[in-house]
DNA sequence: GCCTGTGAAGACGTTCACAGCA
DNA sequence: TGCTGTGAACGTCTTCACAGGC
């Protein structure tokens, strides 16, 4: 185990090593090389060794990995052996989506509390049973749901008042799909979905060949 | 203007500084400066005129940017002063809530087909009014409909095939929500939107701080 | 023989610091 | 003076190439 930095870019891959790992122990894949595994996740095989590298050793020389125990051990790494519990912010398309979505849930990620500004909305119940609070409540409800990350799918000028009330109650991880940059200070750390900037890839490099 | 290589990252930053410009525009700003942008976008001006250097100058020494001007600019660098033609591929939720959404289309991209391997979903319009066609038909709707960029929100195991097809009727672009590595070959570009890979960065933070 | 683990080399991207110009 | 444009310095990440070990 080293006690080097660990590149941003490393922890990105590892759940991508983590998902192609789920998909081969799936199949029945029980020992899997470097270089198998690199390419399935279009990456070079000494990269991936050193990714591994920053946190242990888990192969074997001559052999390669066993697949469920670097499944394992990855998701150890990442925090996936816990539940997390999360909170939607905005109960729009986009947000009725992502709780109904199945993937989140798969990987131990579940929403305990739901939010909107829409009288219309508060009260009533998304498709998966769980109750729309008023956005006021927010204190509060997140504290008794005990909310450890946030995702906000509200629109981009709500986005940043949303994060602000997050911070101040001790949340230190938010999601967000709005299309905007939130400012944050201090421990809190905001990962960004979005949609336009890589659409905006794709219409660059289809423009400019 | 330069004829070296520009950073993939260089693109993404000129999508944030596009959408930053855009509010500031909107709030009326005309003249903005290297640091001031900065600032706003999370970066380090230096960062900005480099960016912008790549492809031109856009300044005026001693005074800054005019906003305006500058969105144009950046906007045409994207390849955003044209509108863009996309297809869903799959009509979930998450589907759905894409073709809804709204800052697609405020930014030029538009859904001109849809499509579904359920029966009981072809036939049918989205709440858009689009129709649903059958994957079937893929090729031939597609080619019809004039898709420049394919959108895959079809679960994990159905998006290889759809990329297989779109590339064969020479599709360029896709934006992939479906959590697997696409493997591509040629001239296709695929760009990724990987909740669980975001979520996976924000449990290894928040449980190794 | 084969595949992992890793120091060293290389490639790449970012930041600095200042020249250039309104 | 003030802020952009940019070569050079710096830091970071990736790839190579081979030593280490089954």
């Amino acid at each position: 185990m080293k006690f080097s930095k660990i590149p941003a870019a490393t922890i990105t891959r590892l759940s991508i090593y983590s998902r192609t790992l789920e998909q081969l122990t799936g199949e029945g894949s029980t020992v899997i090389s470097s270089e198998k595994l690199a390419t399935m996740c279009g990456v070079n095989p000494a990269q991936i060794r050193k990714d591994l590298a920053y946190f242990g050793e888990f192969g074997v020389r001559g052999v390669g990995y066993y697949a469920k125990e670097l499944l394992f051990e990855i998701k150890k790494i990442l925090g996936l052996n816990k539940t997390w519990k999360l909170g939607i912010f905005g109960t729009g398309n986009l947000g009725c989506a992502l709780v109904a979505h199945e993937n989140f849930a798969k990987q131990g990620y579940h929403f305990v509390a739901a939010f909107d500004v829409d009288p219309g909305k508060v009260g009533h119940k998304l498709a998966s049973g769980l109750l729309i609070h008023h956005v006021n409540e927010l204190e509060e409800v997140a504290r008794g749901a005990g909310i450890e990350i946030g995702v906000i799918s509200t629109p981009p000028s709500a986005a940043q008042g949303i994060a602000n009330r997050l911070a101040t109650i001790g949340i230190r991880g938010i999601l967000n799909f709005a299309p905007v940059q939130i400012q944050v200070e201090g421990g809190l750390r905001v990962e960004n979905v979005d949609f336009t900037v890589k659409l905006d890839n794709l219409a660059y490099h289809l423009t400019t060949p």
